[in-house]
DNA sequence: TAAAAAATTTAGACTTATCTAAAATATGAA
DNA sequence: TTCATATTTTAGATAAGTCTAAATTTTTTA
């Protein structure tokens, strides 16, 4: 098995690839709070075991085996978020941290157990999709809502910011997943965004927020 | 926070303290199966912390900060042990290796909405109590089955061994927590035990075994 | 009660994962 | 295309937890 430092990383680098086709040195360093020096000897251990892609200052990929890795590690994030949110009522601002620590039991069966027992979610609390036991999952098309125009309409289905402070700003203005909003207006000044929700509520958010919150059509 | 390290000692000093007054260096490096020398490194720092009272070569014993550490833990291992049992069906000699890895999820909200989620269970699946969030337990009276007497009966309560080999072959001879049972017979010969199980089922076991399984009177 | 045996501790070394500082390489702007 | 800057790597150090081998202390036993 691997050392939990060696999981961070991979898991790491599955983020940040998936915005990027190879991943740099630096980019890890930022994303894990660490020094880029610490970063390139992990990278070499990693090499070393085959489980990414790397040549000196080239930045890297994860192999199918550092892939596989990094997909069931979070499988189990996700999992154990969906529990915390639906056994444990937890609110889903709460459950990061403690599925960042959950995510490394290793056993495969308790994971997919767990699986079973919530019925084989298909999405976690934040609306990220829970790869299945075979590590495949659909990412289905979402777009930030700031690209929509006036009167468009869609589902709130992801974000992209996870922070406690983001989530709890969007329960409070019940901009929860699953929620159905239309644009009501646009404000060229500061690109802020009017909006409906389902038939009712009408609110009005910055730009950032608008970024951050992704929408199925 | 304590070191995934530093939590098993504090667990295994408690549970040989359970037998007891002192524990020696030597117990512990036997139970965690590691070296002596890297017992003692590990007590100085338990002690430095005030975990733990320590006089080179007079054995240890858990301070008050340290034994709740301990319950602490133990409170989790047993509750993960339940849940995995009650919720995801597992037999209760496939549980052990899990939880030895999920009682060091820090979060303590966690593990009392978990115990709450599980309707606060008194006994882990073995039949050891479970610390309440306050770590109070009650140790029930339990003496091993090899003390009986012919015509004695009494419930099975817990197991001395928590090894699978164990628990699979008290599963087969229906020999689990909760059964009646009264003795029929003892054999001079080897002080192995006839019993009945229920009102139907005899059975004969070793002695060996009859000594590891705890009754209740 | 003194020597032998057992238990424990110390000393020094190794591994993992990290760091700082310096060196090497890559990038991009003039 | 060359030089300044940014990025990345190397070199050497540190802390946690472990190890072996040697030294010390305690316990046992004759």
């Amino acid at each position: 098995m691997n050392t939990l430092a060696e999981e961070n990383y991979l898991k790491c680098i599955y983020h940040l690839g998936m915005n990027a086709a190879i991943v740099s040195t630096n980019q890890i360093a930022a994303s894990l709070n660490t020094k880029a020096s610490s970063v390139t000897d992990m990278l070499k251990k990693l090499a070393d075991k085959a489980l990414i892609n790397y040549t000196r200052y080239q930045g890297v990929t994860l192999t199918p085996a550092g892939e596989k890795i990094a997909i069931g590690i979070i499988r189990k994030h996700r999992l154990w978020e969906y529990f915390l949110v639906e056994k444990l009522n937890f609110k889903w601002d709460q459950v990061h941290d403690m599925a960042e620590e959950m995510e490394h039991i290793s056993s495969q069966e308790l994971v997919d157990r767990l699986d079973e027992f919530m019925g084989f979610p298909k999405h976690d609390p934040h609306g990220d999709p829970i790869p299945d036991c075979n590590g495949r999952f659909k990412t289905p098309e979402l777009i930030p809502l700031s690209t929509l125009v006036v009167n468009q309409c869609g589902v709130i289905s992801g974000v992209r910011d996870h922070t406690s402070p983001f989530l709890q700003y969007l329960e409070k203005q019940q901009l929860t997943i699953g929620k159905k909003i239309t644009i009501t207006d646009i404000i060229e000044y500061d690109h802020s965004v009017a909006l409906k929700i389902e038939t009712d509520k009408e609110i009005h958010i910055s730009r950032e927020v608008a970024n951050n919150l992704l929408i199925a059509l």
